[in-house]
DNA sequence: CACAACTAAATTGCACACAACTAAATGACT
DNA sequence: AGTCATTTAGTTGTGTGCAATTTAGTTGTG
C-alpha cells in the first residue's frame, strides 16, 4: 500500500477563476471529440449499405465532384497524408470503387479516378446528407454558424501548434 | 476508357436551396473533425514532454480527480470501452503511471490507481490547460458556448443513431 | 552533364476507436 | 444447489491518423 491508500479526489490549487480554467481544454476538446464521434457513429450506420466507411465516403465525395485527383490534392481536399491515404485507396481498389495509375506527365504523381462501379456508388448515396442533417436537430443557420467556428478554431489551433513545435 | 474518360465536376441535380443541403453534412462533419485533429496536433506537442498521448492524459486526468475508478467507470467518463481502454490501460502500467488490480468486492473489475509517479506527474500539467485555451485564441465564454452547442449535437446525434440501428 | 535539393507515394511502426467475440464472475430465480 | 442471463475485462481484427523513413522521379544550378 502507499501512503495514500486512496488519494480522493484532489481540487485543484487554485480554487478562484483560475479554477474555472483547470478543465476547460479538457471539456471543449472533450466536447469537441466526442461531438466527431458521434457523428461517425451515424455515418458509420447510414453508409453501412453502400459498404463505406466516413474517409472512404469522403474521398468518394471529392472524386464525385472532381472526377480525377491525384493523390496529394485528394491529401490536401481531406487535411490527410499518404500514410493514411495510401491504405485507404488500396481498400477503395480492392472494392472496385476506385482505379489508381501512374501519371504520364509526373511519374511521381498517381491519379485517382472513380470506376464505373465508384460513379453508380453516388446514386445510392444521394440520400445521405439528408439524414444526417437531420440526425443532428440543427437548423442549416445554426449549422453554417457552427461550421464557422469550428474552421476559426481549427485555424487557430493549427497556428499555435506550428508555433509551439 | 470508359465512356467519360474524365467524368468532370458533377454539380448536384438540384440546383436550388436543395443544393445548400447537399453537402453540409460533410461540411459540418469535417469541420468538427478537422477541429478535433487540430486540438490534437497541440496536445500531442503540449503533452510531449509528460510522454503522454491525449487520451492518455485524458485518463491521468479523470484518476488525479477521482483517485482511483474501475475500468468501467473509466470508460464511461472518457466515452471509451474496453476494447480501446485495456491496451491503453497497459501502456500507462508499463510506464509506471498507473497501477492495476482485481476488485476484492467483484472479481470482475479492475481498479485503475494512480502511482506515486502517476500522481507525481500531475505537477508537470498544471500548465496543460492554460496553453491549450490560450491556442484556441477563444475567450472563455466562447468556449463554454461551443461546448454548450457540441454537447446538444452529440446528444441528438446519439440519439439518431440507436434510433437507426 | 553532374549533382544536390526537392517532391510524391508508399512503407513502417505506433496508438487509438470500435465491432465482435471470449472468459470469468455475479445475481436472480427456480 | 443448479442454471441462466447479465456484467466486466480482455482479445482479435479492421480501419484510420500520423510521425519517420524509404524509394523513385523531377528540377534547379554550376
Amino acid at each position: 500500500m502507499t501512503p495514500t491508500p486512496n488519494p480522493g479526489p484532489v481540487t485543484p490549487e487554485a480554487p478562484g477563476p483560475a479554477g474555472d480554467w483547470l478543465h476547460l481544454d479538457q471539456q471543449i476538446c472533450f466536447s469537441l471529440q466526442s461531438a466527431s464521434r458521434a457523428f461517425n457513429g451515424v455515418y458509420r450506420v447510414v453508409l453501412k449499405d453502400l459498404g463505406l466507411t466516413y474517409p472512404q465516403y469522403l474521398v468518394m465525395l471529392a472524386l464525385w465532384e472532381h472526377g480525377t485527383l491525384p493523390v496529394r490534392k485528394l491529401g490536401e481536399h481531406l487535411r490527410l497524408d499518404s500514410g493514411t491515404l495510401s491504405p485507404l485507396l488500396k481498400r477503395l481498389e480492392a472494392a472496385g470503387l476506385v482505379h489508381r495509375e501512374r501519371s504520364a506527365r509526373d511519374e511521381r504523381s498517381v491519379e485517382v479516378r472513380p470506376t464505373e462501379e465508384g460513379l453508380a456508388l453516388r446514386e445510392r448515396a444521394l440520400d445521405v446528407p439528408r439524414r444526417i442533417v437531420t440526425a443532428t436537430g440543427f437548423g442549416l443557420d445554426e449549422i453554417q454558424g457552427l461550421k464557422a467556428r469550428l474552421d476559426r478554431l481549427t485555424t487557430a489551433l493549427d497556428t499555435a501548434a506550428a508555433n509551439e513545435a
